[in-house]
RNA sequence: GGGCGACUAGCUCAAUUGGGAGAGCGCUGCGUUCGCAAUGCAGAGGUUGGGGGUUCGAUCCCCCCGUCGUCCA
């Protein structure tokens, strides 16, 4: 197990030699995709529990051995001409223990090869020849035709492996050599539900005590019978084993999400509420599944009853962001497959309706089919493996960052002391210089390096706090250089990157002071109170999901399933600063791990942490395990002000604060904004509000009054032009310019002068900062012989500009003003020509 | 981290080579009716998510940002 893969590597100890567990585990994707095949086979799950027994340096094989034959024949009583055994094909010792320690005859051990029997965690790591045991689950487990199957094969899901015991020694390096590790050790898995299985007597994990009550339970929350339709019966599976991973995933803090574990999460839910919607069921429903979860598992598991309606609360708000999605897909694919041409969806576009707007594969394949089309499929995986490709191009261009060998070889020389935590100024000797990536002797006044000290007080960037910035000084009043961020070259090396302003020279000793730090210590320690503070408020879901901590200001991303409002937000600052009040000491303790987890300390999921790890406590209210710097007491902090609360992606919140004097400097900066404000608007601050609201409802009443008295200009202007009307063929022609109008106002004189005359046209043109704009409307009964947009167009292009629009109303405009009245002219004789 | 898409009245949504911002429901007022969630008339409600650009002219085209959705890693 991949916990233990330093103990097994002698690169970490533990103070016990000897373990065993029981594990939660979730496999959805990853790169067997087995999510796929979860609810079509008997022992595929997203979610399932691994037992396992280890041993690190103490017994090996003969008592792994020993301890599994016992437990499986004594204490689970299976019987052992059911029971199989395979051992690597090079493992004669297992082969002979088997038969030694367990008395197990030898036509029942088989020898098999890498591929089943032996064992590695990745390209590289810890590794061995393993050993399984198999069960025969007996004729009537085989898939029809292949009874006579004899072990090794699997007949199809009739012999099933229960145990997998892994001689774990040697480690694989990456050119794949294997090395003997220090001392040989034990991991063994053994699948519960597999077990449960075979001693309930059962062919399916599904049929269990374990999974076969859900099923049950959703086949009559959904009226549908459980062995009647395989389609059914598979949908009810996954709708099962979905929702066992779905509230455990989400019990632990996982809420959906595009990315990362909610991702997965939602993924899993997704296929779930799919197959029941192909099954027939579109009402949200899992929400009410997940509770019967929790009380099912609730002897092994009575934490998930604390969580029940939490964990109801965000299956439902999914259950409906799936139900508007997908009636958002059912319309673009309806739109979509008008434009197909055959029989077959292209994979472009059914790849473009699962992109862009969720719409599974299998859920397009049910919809063509009731409209005669069926599936590229085979386009389709091409779309996504393009996908797939740039997403990896990408990912790979922001990895890049390569490992500068000069800090291999200075980390040779020894880890860097760091003095931080004690004190901001130190005595140092420097003993790496490093310019454009190469080592060198001596750097000049001027330049800019990089610097490696034996002992430094500087922190260097991690955990999401900046690294520190200071001085370097070689006497006295006597700076060499200015630090202007620290950061870990490798994991244990402290490089500086400096400005020279005298020459250095390997050896050379000074004094390093870390001259800004206050500001980072108060933002650092804020970060924890409000952290804590929203566990207070929002609820224990709430989890770090990113930080960064700077002088100037803090950023805490979290979990969370909506938008704060102001109550919660002010709640939370009351909080924070209620401890900040109480100028509580603030306390920091080096343990080992185990320690610090049992004591309650808050661990970052996700995150490595060594066998030793610091804990940063406010006694009585909050404690996390925290490298950073802090305050020493709550009280220096000063003031702690929320400054942002927003979205990052669904599931995820983002909070920004500032603390001490940046807090002070906006206060001020606020309330003399407000003083300036209250002047300019002549009214006292208490009445503010009110003052501004009357001056807007002012502001609108004044605007409508304009455009009232704009319309009535309008309209008297109209009458006088209404004397400049030509009549021609019948039909009231004007061709007028106007001088300061807008285009609305324009369209709308233009617009009653025709709806007054009933068969007109009607030209408007005004000049105003060199710029002619140009409106032409047309009475309907003439656009057959005049379209107002070539009208406008013709005008505009006479001014220098050009112009356009609908046969009844078009727009124009150009830039030679002096050209205008003669153009206006041409209007008249051009549609003289026409009617 | 990368891609695709959406954002228009309080709500649900229209608006095509870029040319007058609309409908239904809801809301307000005045009527009709024994009464009503029925009905007639009138009205209010919009910086088309924000900012920039192209253009005579941008809801529409381009860029940046925000929010939401979705897929990949």
């Amino acid at each position: 197990m991949n916990q233990f893969k330093d103990v097994f590597l002698g690169h970490e100890k533990r103070d016990y030699t000897r373990a065993a567990s029981s594990q939660k585990c979730v496999r959805a994707g990853g790169k067997h995709n087995d999510l796929e095949n979860v609810g079509y086979t008997r022992r595929h799950h997203t979610f399932f529990e691994m037992l396992g027994n280890f041993s690190f340096g103490d017994y090996f094989k003969a008592e792994a051995i020993e301890f599994a034959w016992d437990l499986i024949t004594k204490d689970y009583s299976l019987p052992k001409d059911k029971l199989y055994v395979t051992v690597f094909r090079e493992d004669d010792d297992a082969e002979q223990l088997w038969q030694k320690v367990a008395g197990v005859p030898k036509n029942r051990i088989f020898r098999l090869d890498e591929k089943d029997n032996f064992w590695q965690m990745g390209e590289t790591g810890p590794c061995g020849p393993c050993s399984e045991i198999h069960y025969d689950l007996g004729v009537e487990a085989a898939e029809p035709g292949r009874e006579s199957e004899e072990f090794p094969g699997d007949a199809g899901g009739r012999y099933v492996e229960i145990w997998n015991l892994v001689f774990m020694q040697y480690n694989r390096d990456a050119g794949g050599v294997l090395t003997p590790l220090p001392r040989p050790s034990i991991d063994t898995g053994m699948g519960l539900e597999r077990v449960a299985a075979v001693l309930q007597g059962k062919l399916s994990n599904y049929d269990t005590d374990l999974i076969r009550p859900i099923i049950d339970k959703a086949s009559g929350l959904c009226n549908l019978a459980y062995g009647a339709d395989a389609r059914v019966d598979t949908a009810l599976r996954i709708v099962a084993d979905h929702t066992r991973a779905a509230a455990f995933l989400i019990h632990d803090g996982v809420l959906p999400s595009n990315d990362g574990r909610g991702y997965v999460l939602r993924k899993i839910m997704r296929r779930a509420m799919r197959h029941a919607r192909m099954a027939g069921v579109e009402e949200p429903f899992l929400y009410k599944l997940t509770g019967f979860v929790a009380e099912l598992m609730q002897s092994a598991y009575p934490e998930l009853l604390e969580s029940v309606e939490r964990v109801a609360r965000v299956v439902k708000e999914e259950e409906h962001r799936y139900a508007t999605t997908f009636l958002v897909a059912e319309k673009v694919f309806g739109e979509s497959i008008k434009s197909v041409e055959g029989l077959t969806i292209p994979g472009a576009v059914s790849f473009k309706l699962y992109d862009t707007y969720g719409l599974a594969p299998d859920e397009q394949e049910d919809m063509a089919r009731e409209h005669g089309l069926a599936l590229d499929r085979a386009g389709f995986e091409r779309e996504m493996e393009q996908q797939r490709e740039r997403a990896r191009a990408s990912w790979k261009g922001a990895e890049k960052a390569a490992v500068v060998p000069a800090y291999q070889q200075l980390l040779a020389r020894g880890r860097t002391k760091f003095l931080g935590y004690e004190t901001t100024q130190a005595d140092a000797s420097v003993i790496g210089l490093i310019v454009d990536q190469n080592l060198v002797e001596r750097v000049p006044a001027g330049a800019r390096a990089e610097l490696v000290l034996d002992r430094t007080p500087f922190y260097a960037e991690s955990g999401g706090q900046v690294g520190d910035q200071g001085e370097l000084c070689a006497a006295p009043m006597n700076q060499v250089a200015d630090v202007e961020s620290v950061f870990y070259g490798v994991p244990g090396l402290i490089v500086h990157r400096i400005v020279v302003r005298a020459p250095i020279a390997l050896g050379d000793s000074m004094v390093a002071r870390v001259t800004l730090r206050d500001a980072t210590r108060r933002n650092h320690t804020a970060t924890h109170l409000l952290h804590a503070s929203l566990r207070q408020v929002l609820g224990t879901h709430v989890k770090q999901a990113g930080s960064v901590v700077e002088p100037g200001r803090l950023r805490f991303d979290f979990t969370h399933y909506a938008a704060m409002d102001r109550a919660e937000i002010e709640e939370v600052e009351r909080i924070a600063n209620q401890q900040i009040l109480k100028n509580t000491p603030v306390e920091t303790r080096v343990m080992a791990l185990d320690e610090a987890i049992a004591t309650g300390a808050m661990a970052l999921f996700g995150e490595k942490y060594g066998e030793e790890v610091r804990v940063v406590s406010v006694p009585g209210f909050s404690r996390e395990l925290c490298g950073g710097t802090h305050v020493s007491r709550t009280g220096d902090i000063g003031v702690c002000k929320i400054v942002y609360e927003g979205s990052i992606s669904a599931g995820v919140r983002r909070m920004e604060a500032i603390t001490g004097e940046a807090a002070l400097r906006q206060y001020q900066e606020s309330t003399d904004a407000l003083r300036r404000i209250a002047g300019m608007v002549k009214a006292p601050e208490p009445e503010l509000i009110e003052h501004v609201e009357k001056l807007l409802a002012a502001e609108r009443a004044l605007e409508k009054q304009v455009g009232q008295l704009k319309d009535k200009l309008a309209q008297a202007a109209a009458a006088g032009l209404e004397a400049q009307a030509r009549t021609i063929a019948g039909a009231k022609v004007l061709a007028a310019r106007l001088e300061g109008m807008d285009r609305q106002q324009m369209r709308s004189l233009a617009d009653s002068l025709r709806n007054k005359w009933k068969s007109a046209v009607v030209v408007l043109a005004s000049a105003e900062d060199g710029n002619v704009a140009i409106v032409s409307a047309v009475t309907k009964d003439l656009t057959a012989k005049i379209h107002a947009g070539k009208l406008a167009g013709a005008l505009a292009q006479a001014v220098g500009g050009k112009g356009g629009g609908r046969p009844d109303m078009a727009e124009g405009g150009g830039k030679d003003a002096a050209a205008l009245d003669g153009a206006l002219e041409a209007v008249y004789r051009e549609v003289e020509s026409k009617l």
